[in-house]
DNA sequence: TAGACAAACTAACGATCGCTCTTTGGCACA
DNA sequence: TGTGCCAAAGAGCGATCGTTAGTTTGTCTA
């Protein structure tokens, strides 16, 4: 009997990719437990079987996802980080959190909940990661108020603050929503710097986006007139 | 031959209650779907079959949990919205919500990651109790603003973004950290204050809890002598 | 003391899981 | 035109899952 037997590739992308490409949708959308490699196969357009020429186990598949992401996060970040003035360096950080977790929003969001799916070794790994990644956060804070810019706060506490707002744009951000990840980005960093600027530093204006900048007369000045 | 039957009960508690109790302990360990019954059952302390004398169903039971603790959450936070100053009331909500998502954040957790596994029904109905809880929060940052004790952000935006930063207390929040529950709930209701606060409509110092009241003068001096 | 009832036990069903192993098809290259 | 090899198919293993059914036990009540 001939047997239909899959041929050749999609556009541009291996079966690997295909595979890891799949993975990322399912695992965001039902998580890594209620995935099955079967569910992958099928989407992909074959046997549970083959996947094994791609993939070494279901496991790997899920940390290689979330080490990849954690890994070019730091990255793109570490470019952040060479700006000079601590203030500017607190906003590029945050403004560049918020569009790296809209632009990749479903390897983000396996990364934040699927840690609990992951062996001992591959957490770790992970974790280690993740501190790296909180640290230079806390470390711009503690430069921001050993200069004076930023308020005395309690620098973990705010750290995780800013992250969690942040972090959670990957479960709500969609392209064709009503603003662009340009926008929620420079929202959110205005939102950081006043919450942690020190008045006794002066004016925040000139580093604000939106609020505080071009149309800050107008709206204080509506703000006012009530 | 003599067969050991699980006799009594646990002091004060129900094997209904310590089944949800059991249940709630492991779904926030290693997540619903990693949470088998046979392993609910061994921890209570008895058989698979016999914990359908008190649940109908696993996927229930996740259901019940996280219904239970978005109604309370209601509940606490309608009785916070009965303060007549629109910035005390935010206070209020922030303050409220820090320590709700502490004292029960095994429950919380659950509710904020397991949304996937319920069935459809069961989603609307939390999902419909979630919306109202955002728009507690939404309503009050439009009063404020109305009011021109808030800058005119973007409510929805903000809105989320208090509610990310406050809702992950739950992850990491432990009784034995470095700062009480109490602590936290005052550090957080101070940034978002700061964060949202209009300069134009004066003085915010009245209405924090931390930085800037009666640490105010002693810090705010620190960093100018800088 | 008999009977009703709640709640435990045991056993097993059917489905499904991740993964392994063997076989087979078809393309690149000699 | 042959040949080697990669990647597919396909069958199936052993374990485990949620759930159901039937039975047994202990206790409270009439």
């Amino acid at each position: 009997m001939a047997v239909t037997r899959r041929r050749g590739r999609a556009a541009g992308e291996s079966t690997a990719g295909e595979i890891r490409s799949v993975a990322l949708d399912q695992f965001y959308k039902h998580g890594f437990q209620a995935t099955t490699l079967r569910d992958i196969a099928s989407r992909v357009g074959i046997q549970v079987g083959s996947l094994y020429n791609h993939i070494t186990s279901k496991g790997e598949l899920l940390f290689d996802i979330m080490e990849t992401v954690m890994l070019d996060l730091l990255e793109d970040q570490r470019q952040q980080a060479q700006e000079p003035d601590v203030v500017e360096r607190m906003r590029l950080l945050v403004y560049h959190h918020v569009r790296f977790h809209g632009d990749r929003a479903k390897e983000v969001f396996i990364g934040n909940s699927e840690l609990r799916s992951l062996n001992r070794q591959q957490r770790a790994r992970i974790v280690t990661l993740r501190h790296e990644y909180e640290g230079m956060f806390q470390k711009e804070l503690e430069d921001g108020i050993r200069q004076g810019k930023f308020l005395p706060v309690d620098v973990q506490l705010t750290a995780y603050g800013i992250l969690a707002m942040t972090t959670w744009v990957s479960s709500w951000y969609s392209p064709r929503g009503r603003l662009s990840l340009e926008e929620i980005a420079d929202i959110y960093s205005d939102m950081v710097l006043r919450g942690i600027w020190n008045p006794a530093a002066g004016q925040l204006q000139t580093h604000l986006r939106r609020v505080g900048r071009d149309s800050a007369k107008r709206l204080l000045a509506a703000a006012a007139t009530k």
